[in-house]
Parts: structure tokens; sequence; C-alpha cells
DNA sequence: TGTAGAACTCTACAGGCGTTGAATTCCTTG
DNA sequence: CAAGGAATTCAACGCCTGTAGAGTTCTACA
């Protein structure tokens, strides 16, 4: 980034005002989601003035996606999965799933993702295309079952919950618990979903 | 426009106006979530000037809540389960949900508390006072094991988030499953979240 | 030192928002 | 027909939004 300006202007390449910009709008998108976050708040936030955050981004929508770039590849919950070993596939993924919202950077970004997705057809799409090509896609071409898309699905579904109720709403005990025993309570549910006997349920109705 | 009306004219006491703009903002609050709907996009839908909303509705916090109070008692989707017995306990309360979703009404109805939960603080303590309230209260009272909470929440994080990939995302091959196949795939999770042991899956590290 | 250009701010526009209170239409009732 | 009240509309206020463009400060280099 600084190597990048070279040399220019004001402190060229490192005046700290863009960084401090994206800070504030990932945390802003986090908290509030894409509609609900205003760019004269995150200049606020940032000590800046709001057309600022407009000479850097261009625009709010392209703000949120600068905002929102994930500093870790969602691929490698999959694939640490599959070194493990089939046996330990559910469990590993989740946990790898639950380290990666530890760190608060990653955190504030996912929140800020799932909150943007449910009225926001861009974050939604961002949500959607990141998922089927760096989770669901993998998990498909590795799985090599005709039903996998849906397996990959049912697993999704089970983090996008767990997030929500976790991180989100915050609801207890699930907000609290250890990730150790969310790995105990939900692994098994992934390792079905991934690998068990998807029709062998007792049948309801 | 205002086809409800007929012949009659304007009866004091009831008019359609009323039940028109509470569909519309119904629909609104589903489409776009709390923040995005506006008062006056769902005037326009009904057919109504703004201020008409207001004046029956007061405010539009007020319109949001009487928009989305639920035709259907959730309690009924464990006690359904209950009466089953205990083996058929997560197909049954699996099916119920689902079939829950399917009217158009009551679809629109949990969309938008799923859409508005995620950025408005009202919206997500409803959701979260209804679950307690109607839905995991009974659970942890009728289970009588002591990490009765655990499991409710674990059973509402798969639920939160199937409803998510299903209805809002509409993340296929899952969007558009059967009812009966997401029974037999999502079953037995529920029936192991509820009545299953859950420290006893294959640990992972 | 002068100047180019980046970093940054000021001011303003145009539009949408929730909300308000007065004015108007319309039906019912006496 | 006249009065009353409910149903509904009109017009406007004040606020906030994203955005644009001109203007200002500052630093690096010739």
């Amino acid at each position: 980034m600084s190597a990048a300006q070279g040399k220019t202007g004001r402190r060229p390449g490192e005046s700290g005002a863009r960084e401090a910009i994206l800070a504030a709008a990932t945390a802003a998108f986090a908290e509030a989601g894409y509609d609900r976050a205003t760019i004269r708040g995150i200049a606020t936030a940032a000590g800046v003035d709001p057309a600022l955050v407009l000479h850097y981004f261009g625009s709010k929508k392209d703000l949120f996606e600068a905002a929102l770039e994930l500093p870790v590849s969602p691929r490698q919950i999959f694939e640490r999965g599959v070194v493990a070993g089939p046996d330990q596939l559910g469990a590993v993924i989740v946990r790898t799933f639950l380290e990666a919202w530890e760190p608060p950077e990653t955190r504030v970004r996912l929140m800020a993702m799932l909150r943007s997705a449910m009225t926001n057809d861009t974050a939604m799409a961002m949500i959607r295309d990141l998922l089927v090509r760096e989770v669901f896609g993998p998990i498909t071409q590795t799985l090599g079952v005709p039903d996998a898309p849906l397996r990959a699905t049912l697993v999704g579904s089970q983090f996008v919950g767990l997030a929500i109720i976790r991180y989100i709403g915050r609801l207890e005990p699930l907000a609290s618990a250890s990730i150790d025993d969310l790995v105990s309570a939900i692994g098994p549910t992934v390792q079905r979903y991934l690998t068990g006997e998807l029709g062998g349920g007792t049948q309801g109705g």
C-alpha cells in the first residue's frame, strides 16, 4: 500500500485516514448493516470529512465492497477438514468455522456481511457467490456424490443459523458456549450432512 | 385501487383501507426489512395517502408491530412434536416448522421479522421473546434436562439458518427441496439436539 | 523557492424520510 | 336537508441522506 504510492502529496501513501475510514466503515456496516450505516457517521467515526470518504471510495456501494474484503479465505475451512480425514470432517469444520469468528476484525466483517445480506441484494449476492465458490464448490467436488449440493447448503444453513444466534442475536446459552462444547454439539450434525445418510432418518408427519 | 370499497362507499368503523395498509406493510417489511420499508411506499402500495397510515397506526414502529402479529402460535410447533412421541420429535418438529412457512401470509410475516431482526433491535427483541416464551420455554420444561436451554438454542440455530437459506437467500438446491426431503435430512439433527448425546460426538481439533 | 499534485474540507444541491395539523370528502344519523 | 363525525387527503416542516464540485492545506520534489 505505501509502496504503491511512491512519492507524492501529503505524507504520500501513509495518511492513515484511508485505513481509518475502512475500519470505521467495517464497524458501522457490522453494527447497523448497509442501509443504516451512513457515510456521515463513518466519516465522523474516522475523524474525517464525509467528502473524503467519497474521494477515496467513490460511492457507498464501493466502500461497502472495499470494507468487506475478507482477510481470510473461507475455502480453508473445508480444506482443513479434508486434511484431518473423513471421520473428523464435521468436528474440524465446525471448529475452524468458530475460530474464524474469533478475531474481532474478521468477526466484524462477517457480521457486516450477514447483517447487510438480509436486506441488501448486493451483499446477499456477495455471500452467495463467496459460499458457492469457496465453500460449497470444494465440498461438492471433494464429496463426489450426486446430492453434494444439497449437503453443502444444509451445512451452510446450520452455520448461518449458528452465526446469527450466537453473534448477532446473542441468545444464551449458545452465545456463551465454549467452542469445544459447540464442536461436540454441532460437529456430528455437519458430519452427517456431509457424509451420512440423509434419507435414513425417522420419517415424521 | 379501492376495489374493496365496492358499492357501499365509506362505512364508519370498517374500511378496507386499514387492512390494505396492513397487508402492504407486511409485504414491504418482508421484502425490504424495517429500515428500507417506507411509509410512503406502503401507502402507495395500499392506494392511500401516507398520512392515513399514520392516522391509523400512529408511527412506523407501531405499524411494524401491528403488521407482524403472528397469525399462528409457534408454541404448537413443539407441542405437536411432543404428542407424536419422543422418537418422532425431530421429524415432526421440522415438518411443522416447514409447513408453517408455506402459507404466503405467514411466510411474509416471518420473513419480515427475520429480515428486520438483523438490523433492528425491536424486531430482534420480538423474535427473542417469542422464541423463549413460545418455543424454548416449553422445550426446556418438557425435556427436564439441565442442558435444555442449550439444546433449545441449537434447534433454533438450525431453524433460523434453514429459513434464511431457503426463503431469504433462496440458495439451491435447498430452496427447492421438498418438505419430505428436508424432514429426512434435518429431522435427525433436531432429534439429536433435543434428546441425543451432545458431548458424545467425535472430537476435533 | 516554486510548483504540482495529493490530501482534505466547505458548501450546497436534490431528494427521500417520518411526521404533523388543518382541510376536505363522504357516510350516517336525526 | 343539516349536522356530526369518521375517513381521507393536502401541504408542509425539519431532518437526514448520498453525492458533487470548488476551494484549501500540505508535502515532496525540481
